[in-house]
DNA sequence: CAGCATCCGATCTGATACTG
DNA sequence: CAGTATCAGATCGGATGCTG
């Protein structure tokens, strides 16, 4: 994959590199720790394979995310955030994933609130299976 | 325009208020002051009317865009960021063209930058006419 | 100036089956 | 486990013409 190199316009990358249904849920889970390509899978709801692997090869492309292959069988492949241009987005990924919440809790959704009504529980969004 | 209430994860509500290509360009370019509907349209390149109005809808349903119409003629209308929400997403909306502007300068084009190499002109896309 | 409706091609995305 | 290929339906977005 190979990015264009005739952008005018700074917000035409930023939407290239963020569009699409999975992008900000991809980084939003690999905040805490390098993950596997079927964890990534397992906890987002609702992805498919071919999605998840697409979207992660666009994101290496723009360079925020780094994948790490280990060799032998079974075979391992760890996909993290790059520590600058990821963690960034990452940051941009909070803000909106915020603003979501609150919509959440005006619509009296409150269920994914802890006890103190704060935090929310796992990412905030609905995992595969336990 | 009716937001659902069924969302089940924080991240779907963000994408549904930011996708598709325009709406963190409307976000930008509302970012200085209230702007009229005409004005909004000279100043983002290449986007048509039908798309303006429904993005710009779309953002008033999710509280993000506030508008206000003057009466009399001819017609008046302004529209502008919402203090809370859609300032908040407006910084979001930096980020990514932050990470936009330094893919740019990576690449090589530094023409939209300012003498001293920091800022970069208008925002940082290019507008309609001069 | 502000806003709406329709048509139609381009793009995106999910399901499924297959390879190393 | 990790990754590829293909096909079909859904969605997106641009052009255009019309109304108040």
């Amino acid at each position: 994959m190979k990015i264009r190199e005739d952008y005018t316009c700074p917000l035409e990358i930023a939407h290239d590199i963020m569009k699409g249904k999975w992008k900000p849920i991809i980084l939003f889970q690999l905040q805490r720790e390098p993950v596997s390509l079927s964890a990534l899978e397992r906890s987002i709801a609702g992805i498919s394979q071919k999605m998840l692997l697409e979207q992660l090869k666009e994101l290496q492309a723009f360079g925020l995310v780094d994948k790490h292959a280990f060799d032998g069988y079974p075979l391992r492949v760890e996909y993290s955030l790059t520590p600058d241009r990821g963690r960034r987005m990452l940051e941009a990924v909070r803000i909106m994933q915020q603003i979501g919440v609150d919509i959440m809790v005006e619509q009296g959704q409150t269920d994914f609130l802890d006890a103190k009504g704060i935090a929310y529980s796992k990412d905030g969004c609905p995992q595969k299976s336990g």
